[in-house]
RNA sequence: GCUCCUGUAGUUCAAUGGAUAGAACAUUGGUCUCCGGAACCGAAGAUCUGGGUUCGACUCCCAGCGGGAGCGCCA
């Protein structure tokens, strides 16, 4: 039997050959192979239940003349359960060839490599410029990121773009702003974005309250679009100002992108899209408005898509048609991936209708389309958090407390180190809190913002697993021994804790297809949590520095196993990892 | 009004239609001559209600109740 990663591919095959072979079963057998609850074996085949239904025979029977034709193998072994489950039990032998053979990233990464590399657009982050990121702009950036890393360690070519919202009609009220105010924008003071942001509060205001304010808002957002030298002049500097303050996060959190093609970049890549549609007759105008129906639709048939405003003007709807034709055309995107809120589902099923048609009309070759949208993070009230209303948490004061409150751990547990290793530490762990309490739920749902869960240092937490991953560490150290092997003399897996810990490393690449699957990093983040308990189950009961050169080598290549896949999966979650903490 | 999401221990979350619903925090009892106690082992505690489908339902369907979101010129 082969080490290769998916076991329940291997499974799977080998019971449908088998069944090939006998009369009792057809083409529809699927043996649904998973992996298995500890108690009954490592993978359980249950396929065998809904075949015997539909062909009116006894299940138990039926699974056992099915298991009597498998082949024999010292690699597992197979049981017959309950009303007819096949479990099969991996052999000690073949835990430890498993382990021996992934026990780098490189060979991991080798390992769940896919079949058919394309190359992935994914969109994410995407925040307002001439605003302050809030907390609630942290789930696109970090699930987006997540995501980019997963599909890149399986071998796809990966764009990360940065869709920002630098044109629309925000920009008018702003210019009014500083017009009426007389504002210098290289004079800004020492935090230069927020001053932006109270202009565009005070412009917001005004507009609000006065008719005259309001047309002249409108005013400064034609000549912006007219391409007025002095506008434009300004319109670049709020874009510079706002992407040093982005920057700064985007630092902060490792995230880097390939491109920041925003709004702006398609403002001259509309009129296509207004032809396209209309040469189709997929659209059509409306109250004098351009927008799209799709009568087989029993929501949008009556919903409009409007991709072009009484007014004449476009608008999200619009852009987001221009930029999916760029990137089809000229990055070649075979698929495409938008991590917004999960309020903009409607817009994005729209969109994809539309495309779908307009490329299909075309004959254009569609990239596949994925909204992996997230809930909202709500305040106290149960609304979501606002930038109007209270007062909005500004990310990059959450990004900070998190240090300040890891480096006061940090500095407690190790009241000699340089300031500058308290620091670095303080990031590494109080960021990965904050990414790791964002990613380890379900992307889908709402959640209160709480300090206390962002910060939250113990339990299922990052700094649990860097604290797994920091043990390790410092036996190698102890030990004098490299890490990465090699341990020649490792024995099979015999104790109890010894097995467990070899059993869940053998999951790592199931774990990541679910994730990959469901574009959902929360699976990766559980399995990770518990390969780590098991971990730190296993050191609590086993010692490593033992004499017995098989035990000692068997001992070392778990721990060093364990902390390979730990610091891959964490790397795949954007979180770094420590040698001491 | 129409459509969508959601309801699991006191709290925050998990569970590709599979076997005894799994954690964390909080509560509580242990482990310390220990390779790092940011740890380990234990106790107690939950599927909103009512029907249905199924060999099997937290999961699928229907109805109700509760929470949230979207629905014509914002993004």
């Amino acid at each position: 039997m082969s080490t290769s990663f998916d076991l329940v591919h291997f499974f799977d095959n080998l019971l449908i050959e088998s069944a090939c072979t006998l009369d009792e079963f057809s083409d529809s057998f699927d043996p649904q192979t998973r992996s298995a609850d500890e108690r009954f074996g490592d993978f359980q085949a249950n396929g065998v239940l809904p075949f015997a239904k539909k062909a009116g025979k006894n299940p138990r029977e039926l699974a056992q003349t099915l298991l009597d034709s498998l082949p024999h193998s010292q690699d597992w072994e197979v049981g017959l359960a309950g009303p007819g489950f096949i479990n099969f039990s991996l052999s000690p032998d073949f835990l430890l060839r498993w382990t021996l053979d992934h026990g780098s990233k490189d060979s991991l990464s080798r390992a769940v490599r896919s079949e058919s590399p394309s190359k992935v657009v994914v969109d994410y982050s995407s925040p307002n410029t001439a605003k302050q990121m809030h907390v609630g702009h942290i789930r696109s950036t970090i699930i987006g990121e997540s995501i980019a890393r997963i599909l890149a360690f399986q071998g796809h070519k990966i764009l990360r773009d940065n869709h920002l919202g630098d044109w629309g009609t925000q920009f008018g009220i702003l210019l009014l702003a500083i017009k009426e105010q007389n504002i210098s924008l290289d004079d800004l003071g020492d935090d230069p974005i927020a001053k932006l942001e109270d202009l565009y509060r005070f412009g917001n205001a005004r507009v609000k309250e006065d008719e005259s304010a309001l047309h002249h808002a409108r005013q400064e957002l034609v000549k912006l679009q007219d391409g007025d030298q002095e506008n434009l002049s300004l319109w670049e500097k709020i874009r510079d100002i706002s992407m040093s303050s982005f920057q700064k996060i985007y630092d902060l959190l490792d995230v880097q992108f390939d491109h920041s093609l925003g709004e702006s970049f398609y403002r001259d890549k509309v009129e296509q899209v207004y032809t396209g549609l209309s040469d189709h007759q997929i659209c059509q105008v409306d109250d004098g408005a351009l927008v799209v129906f799709h009568p087989e639709h029993k929501r949008f048939a009556k919903q409009p898509f409007i991709i072009r405003k009484s007014d004449g003007a476009s608008n999200y709807a619009t852009t987001d048609l221009a930029t999916l034709c760029y990137r089809q055309q000229e990055w070649q995107a075979e698929q495409i991936i938008y991590v917004t809120d999960g309020r903009q589902r409607d817009h994005f099923e729209q969109l994809f209708l539309t495309a779908k048609k307009w490329f299909g009309a075309e004959e254009k070759s569609l990239p596949i389309l994925d909204h992996v949208w997230f809930g909202t993070i709500l305040g106290e009230d149960n609304k979501a958090i606002k930038t109007r209303d209270g007062q909005p948490i500004k990310l990059i004061d959450l990004l900070q407390e998190a240090m300040k409150r890891a480096s006061e751990m940090v500095r407690q547990k190790n009241a000699d180190l340089s300031e500058e290793e308290i620091n670095h530490r303080a990031r590494v762990i109080g960021l990965g809190a904050v990414k790791y309490a964002d990613l380890s739920q379900d992307r889908t749902l709402d959640y209160v913002f709480s300090w206390e869960k962002m910060l939250a240092m113990q339990g299922n937490t990052a700094p649990y697993l860097q604290y797994a991953v920091a043990r390790i560490h410092s036996i190698f150290r102890k030990m004098e021994c490299n890490p990465k092997g090699p341990f020649p003399a490792a024995r099979p897996a015999e104790s109890d804790p010894e097995r467990k810990l070899s059993r869940k490393l053998i999951f790592f690449p199931l774990a990541l297809k679910q994730a990959t699957r469901e574009l959902k990093p929360h699976f990766l983040c559980t399995y990770l949590y518990e390969l780590a308990t098991e971990f730190s189950s296993f050191y609590n009961q086993e010692k490593v520095m033992v004499d017995d050169p098989a035990t000692r080598d068997l001992r070392l290549l778990l721990c060093s196993s364990t902390q390979s896949v730990l610091i891959t999966g964490l790397g795949l979650l954007g979180i770094d990892t420590l040698d001491e903490m």
